[in-house]
DNA sequence: CGCGTGTGCTAAATCGCATTAGCAAGGCCA
DNA sequence: TGGCCTTGCTAATGCGATTTAGCACACGCG
């Protein structure tokens, strides 16, 4: 039952040709090397009845490329996050005939050269070195520079434009946040997980310190500071929790709360409805990442989308049109608006009200361990 | 710059021996092919100096094994679950020295054909299907089934028992969610998602009636019917909330209720919090998946973990070692218990508050859009 | 001395395809 | 009639490994 491959020697001795004319035709070159209409013909009709296919590593071996290209990502290859960036590669890949190796390091350096070697011994056309949230990275060594594509990561400066590098725009999309609450009428916004100084951000995040800088800028542009700012080290719900907590015992109601990210967002709606208050009638949120969650939350969350989708469809793209003259540049691919009903225009006459029975802060504490980062009071402006 | 690969041949000139004795050397058959202790160490210590690395795809060629194994899974290979299913076997490949081929089909059969067949044409050594919810499927034709594995998913009829398939333990995990609160001390328990009868799941849902199963028979077990249940066509949170909301309505109270995921979970805190009620106070919740959500939510959900981790690692390891004698069985992989503060004991006491302002039934409509499958009304029990 | 036996290694074939170089037959032109 | 070009194809080689078959030499023995 071991039904044994057919190769192209098989085709060309059921066509009576040579194995020499058999690849020419089946490589579209027939018409190049004067192979006659009638041998072609009969050369194609057997191989579609013998059900030929090619033996890639063979034809690897011979021409150097193995229309295969490794990925190789530093972290769980698995949350949502990282889901997309490998869907866009892949989908892209499996367009245009290239199949994909995928591997997770977990940070682990040898880890990721074990891979990287592995890869290339597997002849590998190319090398998608991706990270699941952006940061600067160093590029493997050891293989050609001009087909390695740093994917939601940045080189280190001593590699700036000798390989492209594919990430978010998140300055932009800071601008862009604060452009909402201010078109909805809000002067007075709140940071939840970084701010209020251009450095205040938690260690390695590139994401957060863009974020941070374009929402600066574009309340500068306005003559505006944050109305207060709170740095979360890490950016859970719970601490999401913590520090609007926190801006909530300063009393401040019908205002706007700019949250770094999805996951503080689900801490933010959980302190704002236990405290009896609503979204967005007594606060506005804004938020990036557009996490599953964001639409199941009620009111749906308005945020900034990391499109992993397109930035992993873009590395695979430079990868295989890598002619671009400016290949080794920064590519930065817009985060899309989601715009949902978490903002209103502010309320005015927002004010405390009364904790009632149910709304009395619970005894027990919220989050059954310590929230491992801890949020740092506020820093008002 | 073009650092030209190092060959065996040229692992052998320089250690001034044939490419043969270099291939033997390498491979560890030296001993048993008499190359003196001398060449052999002249051999290695060459081939470390130079960086040797095998070009795996010629050995391949040779040999026919390419270290190389497929994985093609038929929906976003990136959802939460998918990623551990991935990450599971991943490691376990790498551990091995294999490599991963990854691919998606989005469901598409031509696309599944195409995939399959460009990691064929690749010479994999084995192939993973997998599939994101569990599910019957067919095996892909035109590969020896010895090498082929369902991951996730089982095989039609025709094909059971000739290829191995690995499903997490469903109905265990059904019988034990009941086991969790008949322990906590509640009879009454009120099911969303699914029932009351036995075939009361939404199609396809292996993992749906399997789950059914189990709580049915635990309970009949004690004598015992669902105090209520409500079958959701669809199992988003907005389901959950729809089917816990007409819960509700019926004034219950101080009972427990069995989400058939973490997602209708979710919804269902949404409608009880909603309500002013408490979990576990007045509701005791168990659920089944562990969703990364289970663990922001407050209470902390109590669920059945779907072990994605531990399948991936066994269809590997199953396609590794296929020497078992029972091969083509079904492999259930036991869903691991998350005890966490959903779960109390049943409170006698339970009675409907008065609607406060604050939880007066929204005005708006809960979620802007309809809910896409709804939830039929409770059958009685 | 001739033969058998071990020892230590190598030549050559092979996997399936791509590619370079070139061959045979026929027609054209001088 | 011979040289040259075109047409239509093929032989042979190489990619980088594995593997089979076997060679050259030394030694022991009758």
């Amino acid at each position: 039952m071991k039904s044994k491959r057919v190769t192209l020697a098989d085709v060309a001795a059921a066509a009576g040709v040579s194995r020499t004319t058999a690849s020419l035709v089946l490589s579209d070159r027939g018409d190049e090397l004067r192979i006659s209409e009638a041998a072609q013909q009969r050369v194609r009709r057997v191989a579609a009845e013998l059900a030929y296919r090619p033996n890639i590593l063979s034809s690897a071996l011979r021409r150097g490329s193995s229309r295969t290209i490794g990925f190789v990502s530093d972290t769980v290859a698995t949350s949502q996050l990282a889901g997309d960036l490998i869907k866009g590669a892949l989908e892209h890949a499996h367009r245009n005939g290239y199949m994909l190796f995928i591997g997770e390091t977990e940070g682990a350096p040898d880890e990721e050269r074990r891979l990287v070697q592995g890869m290339i011994d597997r002849q590998v056309d190319g090398l998608i070195i991706a990270s699941m949230f952006t940061r600067v990275r160093a590029v493997p060594a050891g293989i050609d520079p001009r087909s390695v594509v740093l994917l939601n990561a940045l080189p280190e400066d001593s590699a700036v434009g000798t390989v492209p590098s594919i990430v978010p725009d998140e300055y932009s999309a800071g601008r862009a946040a604060v452009d909402v609450l201010r078109a909805a009428g809000h002067s007075r916004i709140h940071l939840v997980g970084a701010g209020p100084g251009p450095d205040d951000v938690p260690v390695q995040t590139v994401a957060g310190s863009e974020r941070l800088r374009g929402i600066l800028d574009a309340l500068d542009d306005d003559g505006l500071e944050p109305a207060s700012a709170r740095l979360c080290s890490v950016w859970l719900p719970e601490d999401g929790w913590a520090a609007t907590r926190s801006l909530l015992d300063t009393g401040v109601r019908g205002e706007a709360i700019i949250t770094f990210n999805d996951r503080l967002a689900f801490g933010a709606y959980q302190a704002i409805q236990e405290a009896g208050l609503s979204i967005p009638g007594d606060f506005s949120i804004v938020s990036f990442d557009d996490h599953q969650l964001a639409s199941w939350l009620r009111p749906r969350l308005t945020t900034f989308a990391l499109p992993h989708y397109e930035l992993g469809a873009l590395a695979l793209q430079v990868l295989l049109e890598d002619d671009a003259p400016d290949w080794g540049r920064i590519r930065r691919v817009p985060m899309p608006l989601r715009m949902r009903e978490s903002v209103a225009a502010p309320d005015p006459g927002g004010q405390m009200p009364e904790p009632t029975e149910r709304h009395r802060p619970p005894t027990r504490p919220p989050y059954p361990r310590e929230p491992r980062g801890g949020c740092r009071e506020p820093a008002v402006a």
